[in-house]
DNA sequence: CCGAAATTCAAACGTTTGTTTGAACTGAAC
DNA sequence: GTTCAGTTCAAACAAACGTTTGAATTTCGG
């Protein structure tokens, strides 16, 4: 039987936890399981490759989360949920700063940048390997992932978009979402990165956290340049594709 | 026995084929294992729900392709290559008809999105499903899929790094690698799009490659904005994440 | 120190997986 | 019309999967 102890003023009291608990098991399967989930993905990460490099019992999944499923949930939700709460305090408290005046871009893109380079500092919190794991979810067709991320991520993403609206009042609300959806592809396809950063040389290899910091405050420039850009004429034919092509070039076959 | 016929200078003449052949199996193949692999991803897609889906018989993978992974790669190489060959074909037709002068970073940009951008359009050649299967591919840590993407992806993204970086002398090399992997990344990120896009609402909702078009039209000028941005300030505290948070912001924990 | 609850454990459950097998079938060349 | 390589087919293969079971063990309040 699985329970969940007693609860006393709203917190749950874990019961029957010696020098190896409960917590203790839960918490190496979470650890074990993010750097497998990492190394092959979801699907072709299996319960017995977790719980042996956790070191516990194969049937320990099932009894501590319920199911596979539920343990990817759990495993994105220990570190996801604190680093977004900590995205929106920043940026509530920009804002609470400057008053009725719009916080600048820049320190909006860095609310939800910090964040996520605090995390990839913090060996302790799962470090680079979960930035990666959440890449790689974004990019994830099981629909169960993708009803998490946008359960777990909407509010957030909603709160940023209101932000950069009133910093950037000219912005077409739709062009604004647009462009916010290439920040958020820039940054989940560089955080899942280390493999796909091979197709392109003269990049160091990733040496741990010190790196995604050099990555992350790379990446803001170029993306807070694109986000202040000027609106592109979507009209004129081609919009700056076809159109920026030569005659010679239009010969095909 | 596997045979691939006689060979009459150079080209393959396939051998035993009627009104249902064998290049009329692996066609079938094919395109149920583009439009499997882009809903499921390719751990979760069985050969049994392809080769279904296909009207074929199971065996008829395994006899054709040899495997699941090689059927895979067979899937990707059919769109892939013609696509890159374009890319580049268009790039050189721009730097010949220039003569010594660089090529403009918007052309080199539209020729890199334009093979994309009539893909997309053509469901004939697979259409948006393909660019979809592309960009989760990506993400995808399989090794063999890593290395058949860095084999296939290299050599065309070498070569428009050089006409970048003749396109923008000033720009460090390194600083160029990083930015053309971010280029990469919302490119693919965008692709593989449809569910990710609903974390942002205001988006409509993808109904072909009509869409597709308006998508690569607004991600262009996002990106062409980053690309040609002057060089951020690594020196300085922060990088321009942690000095842009106000002193209130500081307080943490 | 006892008893009940929480947890761990080895074993087995029933499916599903990718792949292989050998016979049946097909279609053209001789 | 016989031959034979190419192709299809139903069936079976061993292995691995997530999950369940029920007994053994540990834990701790009373």
């Amino acid at each position: 039987m699985r329970r969940s102890g007693t609860t006393v003023g709203g917190t749950v009291i874990p019961i029957g936890e010696g020098r190896n608990g409960a917590a203790a098991t839960k918490q190496r399967v979470l650890d074990a399981a993010e750097a497998l989930f990492v190394e092959h993905g979801f699907e072709a990460t299996s319960l017995r490759a977790i719980t042996t490099a956790a070191g516990v019992n194969l049937a320990a999944v099932n009894y501590h989360f319920g199911s596979k499923e539920e343990l990817f949930q759990a495993v994105l939700t220990r570190r996801l949920d604190p680093m977004n709460q900590r995205r929106v305090a920043l940026l509530e408290a920009l804002e609470d700063e400057g008053g009725d005046a719009p916080v600048p871009c820049d320190r909006i893109l860095a609310a939800m940048f910090l964040p996520a380079l605090e995390l990839a500092r913090d060996p302790e919190r799962g470090g680079a390997d979960f930035l990666r794991l959440l890449g790689r979810a974004y990019a994830d067709p099981a629909p169960f992932i993708r009803h998490f991320l946008s359960e777990h991520y909407a509010p957030m993403i909603a709160r940023f978009k209101d932000a950069f609206a009133r910093a950037l009042p000219q912005l077409p609300r739709r062009e604004l979402s647009w462009r916010l959806h290439f920040i958020m592809g820039a940054l989940s396809y560089t955080l899942a990165g280390t493999d796909a950063l091979k197709l392109i040389h003269e990049i160091a290899p990733a040496d741990g956290g010190a790196n995604d910091e050099l990555l992350l405050r790379r990446l803001a420039p170029f993306l807070l340049a694109g986000l202040t850009s000027p609106l592109p004429d979507l009209d004129e034919a081609g919009g700056g594709l076809d159109g920026a092509l030569g005659p010679s070039a239009g010969e095909r076959r």
